[in-house]
Parts: C-alpha cells; sequence; structure tokens
DNA sequence: AACATTTATTTAGCACACTAATTAAAATTT
DNA sequence: AAATTTTAATTAGTGTGCTAAATAAATGTT
C-alpha cells in the first residue's frame, strides 16, 4: 500500500499517542495511579469539593467514566465523596491528605513525560507544533 | 493548575488521537469493521497467506490482539485462517472475496479522515508536522 | 530416545474509554 | 398537588489494546 503524507501523519499519530499513554500510564502504577487519575486530581488540587458533572465538563469525558475513576480513587484512598446537603443526587468530591500529597510526584511524572516526548524540540518549534495540535483539534471537534 | 506550553501538546495530542480514534471507529463500523482491521486488511491486500506473528510483527501490536482481530474478521467472512502444512504451530490468514472487497471503501475512508484531521493545513506544514511527529516517535520508541 | 527449551497461538483477565439504559432526586408544567 | 421533564449518578455491556499464563508443536541437548 502507497503512503502517503497525510497516511503518515495520521498513524504517526496514533502510534506517538498510544506509545505516550502506556509508557505514562506505567509510570503513573509506581504511585497507585492510573492513567486519567492523574488529571482528576490536578482539578481537585484547584480545589476540591466539586461535582462530578463538573469532573465531566472538566476532563471531557463521559459521567460513567467519573464513576469509574472516583471509584477506584476512593477505594485507594486519595479522595473522599460526600452526597450534597441540599441536592440529594449530586456527590461532592474531596481530597484526602493521601491524595493532597501526590501533587508533587504526579508533577514530576508529568514533566518527565513531557521532556522525553518533546526532547530535542526547540521552543519555537514547539509553539509551532501546538498550533498545528489546536488546528488539528479543531478540525474533529 | 499553570498549563505549560509542552503539557498543552502533550494533552492535545491525546485529545486529537482519541476523537479522531472515536471518528474513524464510527466510520469503519458502516462496513462492518472494527478500529485495528483496516490495517491488518491493508497488509493482507498486500499479499495474503502469512503468519499471525508477521501479521504482529508488522502492525506492531502483540499475538493475542492479532488473534482477536483474525477471530473477528473470519466471523465476518472477511478472511479464513488454515493451519500451515509443515508447521503445526502456525496459522496463515487468506483473505476472502468479501475481504477483497474491502479495499476500495476502507482506502476512500482512509483519506476521508485524514482530510478531515488535516483540513485548512498547507502541504508545507504537514511536511513540517510530519518531521515533529517522527522525532516524538523516536523519542519513545 | 528422552528431556528441556523455544516458538506460535490461545485463554483469561485487566485498563480505560465509550454508549444505552436505569435509578433517584429536583424542577417545571398543568 | 399530581404528573412530566430534566438532571446527576450508576449499572451493564462493548471496543481495543495490553500482560501473564497455558497449550501445543518444533527444535536442540544430552
Amino acid at each position: 500500500m502507497k503512503v502517503s503524507v497525510d497516511c503518515d501523519i495520521r498513524e504517526s499519530l496514533d502510534k506517538v499517542s498510544s506509545k505516550m499513554r502506556r509508557d505514562y500510564s506505567e509510570s503513573l502504577r509506581e504511585i497507585n495511579l492510573y492513567v486519567g487519575q492523574d488529571n482528576l486530581l490536578a482539578r481537585l488540587w484547584e480545589g476540591d469539593g466539586i461535582t462530578q458533572m463538573q469532573l465531566a465538563d472538566h476532563l471531557k469525558c463521559e459521567p460513567p467514566t467519573v464513576t469509574n475513576m472516583v471509584k477506584s480513587l476512593e477505594q485507594n484512598g486519595f479522595i473522599i465523596r460526600k452526597r450534597d446537603g441540599k441536592d440529594g443526587r449530586v456527590m461532592r468530591i474531596y481530597l484526602t491528605d493521601k491524595g493532597k500529597e501526590l501533587e508533587k510526584p504526579v508533577d514530576f511524572k508529568w514533566k518527565q513525560q513531557q521532556e522525553k516526548l518533546l526532547n530535542g524540540i526547540s521552543p519555537e518549534e514547539r509553539l509551532v507544533l501546538r498550533d498545528l495540535m489546536k488546528r488539528m483539534e479543531s478540525n474533529l471537534f
């Protein structure tokens, strides 16, 4: 099969993204986190007590995904869920001390992962890349 | 949380890749294929009768993934599996007529997906992008 | 020839996302 | 006030990959 430039990019994107995800997943396992949970925690480090709907919105994922992440994080003692006093439908998510302690190690792993991915790519090139990514993103959404 | 340029790129890559995959998956469902199976078939269109190990190598995936894809493709009548006459361990994969007929529609969907992703990005920019992708790829592998 | 190792494939089970359908509470309409 | 609609969360089940362990055939060693 002839591989055009365009095709190359699509496949390359897929390959880079899935490899990155797998590497990062392995790295996060060292601190008992799964991929996706780091982003959820990052939102809580900005301020906790928000609802699952707000988390789904922020993470651009679906409610069942939040349900599962939150369940896992609670079982591991990183967060607790409390039902809202005024609205009996909503659950509010709070960090435990154990959850708060994860901020530094996650930040480190994030930076480590970024540097691995972008190694040898200059700041100017990174800007170009970010621009292209944003344009592809708007093509899809 | 402060979002650095680097972090932006990592997240954007993830987002673009997963959205692309979902869109493409939906498109492939119209011709009774799942994501990944198109690449397996593409290899067979170049020449069939190869083994599952060769497919795993080519697709850069693990043997169990090939087992599952091949099982599904066989159930849908796109391929048949035949045990090798000389080596009783290996299965050789052959296209059926139904499988051969998929080449054109898959090619069409591929091009459609590429054009959607790269819409508004000039040929020069595509070259830059491809170069950057390749460099990120070599950073990871 | 018997035993051990390697190789190809399969099975079992997990991670992480999704959609569709369900439950339960709140808000709106009549 | 009762009935309907909306909203938040959950459950059930699927897709697409993975790893670890099992099976079964071939090859290598003694």
